[in-house]
DNA sequence: GTAGGGTTAG
């Protein structure tokens, strides 16, 4: 049982909070205390042997015939079972010396792959924060020889990919110093991981100072870079800009890269333009071309345009591939149309495709989504059946279904699947379990789940913490709430405007106002933008507390900040309004709606109701029923009112 | 560089 039995009872409250991906691994941590190390359990004992000693303390190494750490083998150390700290030391150092050698042997013979591969695991197992050290291990141990460069820029490109930014910009200074200069092909895998940032133009300006050539990656990722910051009239300039120079040879990456942010903001019509583009700079659309643009209609629920592009792709000779196809069948699971799914995979078969695991789960997807979750554990034994084992993607899907439908017995079941065929949850299982057990109101579970989580190094972000906050703030521990919020923002995690408006809402839900004020306040201190959800919530504690005057306030507020007002906002000051006997302000809000062409929906109608029949204005109310008839909403709500 | 899973307000 997966997360039964390994529960610790949950006595108190408030849990320790997760904190920021911690230096060491879990299990280091639990080994300060004990000074303890198991090498057979621990997947990097070195590395946790050295955090330790930098804190100071001397750890022992523990042998591998050894299989736990608990509290009895803690007398073990005195028998003389472990390895002494200095020995283990030497062995490291003397480790790491040999495999810079094999690096430098690669590099005379230029295999540069290799040495790619061998500092990887190396740095891999080193961890961030290793740069200083190894550097000064090359200086002094591998003077003045010609492979040294290459080493050096292979370690800085290394430290770049797997994401040790600082290390990898360590290096390269180190490297300045030594008058080495390092390849593009580092600069450009340090461009693209810190592609969300805007660090990259400074990499940029770096390789233009130098004088460094580009790559055809270099500018892709600039305008990748520039699509992920949302900056896409920066991202389309930069593009016109180094298209327009006579050196630059265009390089279908870079149209498909840009034609994808487009799509991404919603720009179909002007990613479409691209595939014209493409042609004109004498360049052919490849498969990426088209599924980018058909991805995106189906998205949108273009089915018909996604067809078409399907069929223009064949055309062009692209041979469709189940990635085409399941994009498509997605775009079919999207709009509810089973039957059309069926008819796309057969059609795959026929064409001598054979469906993924992706296939698969969108078809279970399809079918938990219409409710019939035994149906997609039927798919599930069929693929099993089949041979292929499904992965946590899979899995995910079946979870939250069968929690919506409260099935815990197959939740637990499923579970020990997942175990028993050795899977790692990951961040979005992990988060759905958090969901299911608030959502069923188990918030000491779902809290150890958490917990469990982080000490598997899998960190828990915004939208998981929002289970936890709504499901704290629905029960109304407001305090519990608060302070796991201020938990999140102390221990410096990225807490964003969702996570304060679920808290500032269950202020309002319990009426307290200078709770809500409070985050209100905190969030303008911050610096995070207010959405229209903060608004509507604040709007909604002043109506709460029959405040009117300031609630309109707000709405005026939001429209000098340049947010627009949306039914739900309108619909709070109306219902209000009508509490307070004050239909006249109710039909003005109204009014103010209407003509702003904010679509009012059945709860707006039912207040709008509500109000007149009140005041037994029943032929103003008759005639907004007929407006809602003609507008086409339902009416099954209003009757329940009446 | 293209496909599949989780979330906030009346």
């Amino acid at each position: 049982m997966l997360f039964r039995s390994k529960f610790r009872p949950f006595g108190q409250f408030p849990p320790q909070l997760p904190a920021p991906k911690p230096a060491i691994s879990s299990a280091a941590a639990a080994a300060a205390d004990e000074l303890l190390i198991d090498s057979s359990t621990s997947k990097n004992p070195v590395r946790e042997i050295l955090t330790l000693a930098k804190r100071g303390n001397r750890p022992l190494f523990l042998p591998s015939n050894r299989t736990r750490v608990d509290r009895q083998s803690r007398g073990a150390g005195k028998d003389g079972n472990f390895m002494d700290w200095e020995v283990a030391r030497t062995r490291f150092e003397d480790a790491r010396l040999a495999r810079l050698e094999t690096c430098h042997a690669l590099a005379r013979e230029g295999r540069l792959k290799e040495i790619n591969s061998v500092l990887k695991q190396m740095l891999h197992e080193e961890g961030s924060g290793s740069a200083p050290s190894l550097c000064e291990l090359l200086q002094n141990n591998f003077r003045d020889c010609d492979s040294c460069s290459i080493v050096w820029d292979v370690l800085a490109n290394v430290y770049a990919q797997l994401e040790m930014i600082h290390d990898a910009l360590y290096v390269l200074s180190k490297m300045d110093s030594l008058n080495m200069q390092a390849s593009i092909s580092t600069y450009d895998s340090l461009m693209y991981n810190l592609r969300h940032t805007d660090m990259v133009w400074d990499i940029y300006k770096e390789i233009r100072a130098r004088g460094v050539t580009h790559s055809e990656y270099t500018y892709n990722i600039l305008i990748d870079s520039l699509c992920k910051q949302q900056r896409l009239q920066d991202a389309i300039s930069f593009f016109q800009d180094v298209h327009g120079r006579k050196e630059v040879k265009p390089f279908i990456i870079t149209f498909n890269t840009l034609m994808s942010g487009l799509c991404n903001a919603g720009l179909v019509e002007v990613a479409k333009s691209i595939l014209s583009l493409i042609l004109k700079y004498g360049l052919r659309p490849d498969r990426y071309s088209y599924t980018t643009l058909i991805h995106r209609l189906c998205a949108a629920g273009s089915m018909e345009e996604a067809l078409k592009l399907f069929e223009d792709m064949e055309k062009d000779g692209i041979l469709l591939d189940v990635v085409a196809y399941n994009i498509l069948i997605n775009g079919y699971r999207l709009l509810g149309l089973m039957s059309e799914v069926w008819k796309l995979i057969k059609m795959m078969i026929f064409q001598g495709l054979k469906p993924d695991l992706v296939t698969y789960t969108i078809l279970i997807t399809g079918h938990c989504e219409k409710g019939d979750v035994e149906e997609g554990l039927r798919v599930r034994r069929e693929v099993i059946a089949r041979g292929i084992q499904l992965n946590i993607v899979a899995y995910s899907v079946l979870l939250n279904a069968l929690f919506k439908k409260g099935q815990i017995g197959e939740v637990h079941q499923l579970l020990d699947e997942i175990e028993a065929i050795g899977l790692h949850m990951d961040l979005v299982a992990y988060s759905i379990l958090i969901h299911g057990y608030c959502k069923l109101g188990e918030i000491e579970r779902a809290l150890q789940v958490c917990q469990m989580m982080c000490s598997k190094q899998v960190m828990p972000n915004s939208f998981t913490h929002g289970a936890t906050l709504s499901s704290l703030c629905k029960k109304g521990m407001l305090v519990e709430a608060r302070w796991y919020l201020d938990n999140l923002v102390g221990s410096g995690l990225m807490v964003d405007i969702i996570l304060y408006n679920i808290v500032i809402d269950g202020y309002a839900k319990i009426g307290d106002v200078d709770g809500a004020l409070e985050l209100y306040e905190q969030i303008l201190k911050l610096g995070l933008s207010l959405t229209i959800v903060t608004y509507n919530t604040l709007i909604f504690v002043f109506c709460k507390i029959e405040k009117l005057t300031v609630a309109e306030h707000f709405l005026r507020q939001i429209e000098l900040n340049g947010i627009n007002p949306t039914v739900v906002t309108y619909t709070t000051l109306m219902d209000a309004f009508v509490g307070a006997g004050n239909t006249d302000s109710m039909l003005r809000m109204f009014n103010e709606m209407i003509e702003k062409a904010i679509m009012p929906n059945v709860i707006t109608y039912s207040v709008v109701m509500k109000g007149l029949c009140k005041q037994g204005r029943l032929q103003k109310a008759i005639d907004i029923l007929k407006d809602m008839h003609i507008s086409g909403v339902q009416i099954i709500y209003f009757e329940t009112i009446i």
